[in-house]
Order: structure tokens, then sequence, then C-alpha cells
DNA sequence: GCGACAG
DNA sequence: ATCTTGTCGC
């Protein structure tokens, strides 16, 4: 059983202004670099959460399905008790231990992994998919369903259109908008770490079905979903699959 | 001071 | 993210 490799860059349990720091710092450590070859594995990534009295506790998928097919391949989740609050560009310091902990839980190393948030879509340069991608060391795409950061100038209305998204100050390009299906809002797409804006892209939309989210997203979702409908019927033990 | 604000 | 019923559209 191999399992799937990371770096242990620093502890998750600090206070908000020195992880605001930690981000600055860590931002400067990203490449985008363009991918070599096409991946045979691609992992999305989701949690959801249960209030359980005074306690909160974070559910995490990570599936894994191979490419181009997008089969399933592997599926593992993890419930975990959380601390962090959710503080607006702030997010991987509580997502991010529950989704280590899952991804070494693995039996497959996924050569690209979507995540549901920002890639460098952010104000330090360094959202979830950004972050993550530096302590699992490959590449990390941003596939948001919504704005956190950034300027957008036209909206895209036919599948596979995109648009620029913006820096607010220099105006450089730090993500897209992207169409991935008419009639839908656009996806926020950013890179992460070790890839390009063009090639995160164009990953996610030959991961898109006839749905809006990239099947690697959209698997991990429904399975957080069926996950946490069997926990509530049930109690509230830390669990795995 | 005011609005914005991933999940 | 979560709380929530029915309802409109592909």
């Amino acid at each position: 059983m191999n399992l799937a490799s990371f770096k242990n860059l620093h502890p998750w349990k600090i206070s908000n202004e020195e992880a605001k720091e930690l981000q600055k710092k860590l931002a400067g450590e990203l490449k985008f670099t363009v991918l070599g070859k096409l991946p045979r594995l691609i992992a999305g990534v989701d949690s959801s959460f249960i209030q359980s009295g005074e306690e909160e506790y974070i559910i995490t998928v990570i599936v894994v399905l191979s490419f181009p097919e997008l089969e399933m391949v592997e599926k593992k989740f993890l419930t975990n008790k959380v601390s962090f609050p959710y503080v607006p560009t702030l997010l991987t310091f509580r997502e991010g231990p529950s989704f280590i902990k899952t991804w070494k839980r693995l039996n497959h190393e996924p050569e690209i992994v979507f995540f549901d948030g920002q890639g460098i879509a952010h104000p330090r340069q360094l959202g979830m998919a950004a972050h993550l991608g530096l302590w699992i060391d490959r590449p990390t795409i941003g596939v948001a369903k919504s704005k956190l950061f950034g300027i957008e100038e036209q909206t895209p209305v036919k599948k596979g259109e995109w648009h620029p998204l913006l820096h607010p100050e220099d105006r450089h390009v730090i993500g897209a908008t992207v169409c991935t299906k008419e009639t839908s809002a656009p996806l926020y797409i950013s890179q992460g770490n070790y890839i390009t804006l063009e090639d995160s892209i164009r990953l996610v939309l030959s991961c898109v079905n006839k749905q809006r989210l990239p099947e690697p997203t959209r698997l991990a979702h429904l399975l957080t979903e069926k996950v946490k409908k069997e926990k509530k019927t049930l109690d509230l033990q830390d669990s795995e699959e």
C-alpha cells in the first residue's frame, strides 16, 4: 500500500495574523510550470460540516478518477473535529488539516488535484488550492463556485468560453471565469502549484460532462453529502472508509 | 466609514 | 458551508 506523499510545511494552529504572514511567505514558493504530460489520475476534494452541540465536525472526501475516462478509481473520507472558524481568505486553515489526514490514507498518488476554492486568485496569492499544492508538492487547481478576489470584466456565456480574472491593483491575470454549462453561472478557475492558468482551464474543461462542475469536484461533493446523511442518522464518531 | 467576503 | 418546499427548466 503506497501512501500519498506530502511535506509537513508548518503547524496549522496559529493566529489569524500569523496565518496571513505565512500565506505571504509561502506564495513566493509557488511554481507555475507547464504540465509535462497529461495525467492518468485526477483527484477531487470536497468537505461538508456537521454541528453537534458545541462541537463542529468536518467530513473531507477525496475521490480519484482515471483520466480521460473519468471513472472512479478510489474514494476516501475522514470525519474530524474542527476548531478553526470560517474566515474569508483563511479557508485553508479550516479545511487543510483534515485534507492532509485524508490524503495520507490514499492508496493512489493522483497527479493533479482539484480543490473547491481558489488557487492564486486570493488577496495574498495563496488560496487553498495553491497552499495545499505546496504541501502535496504536485499540480493543483482551484475550482471555485464564486469569487473571492479579482475583477471580472466580462461573463462567459458559451460552454468553453472564458475571460481573465484581474488583480485589482496592477490588473495582471490571476485566474479566469469559465463557462462550463450554458445557463449556469461560471466557475472561477485559478492555478494552484506546478501548473499554468491555461493548462488549468483546459483540464477542468476536459473533466466536464453535462453538469456545471467537473467530475472530480462533482463526485467528491456528492459523496460528502451522502456520508453526512448517513452520519446524521447514526452518531458522530471519527470514522473512515 | 462602507462594501466584499472561497467554503 | 448550513437552514429548507416547492418549483421551474434542461
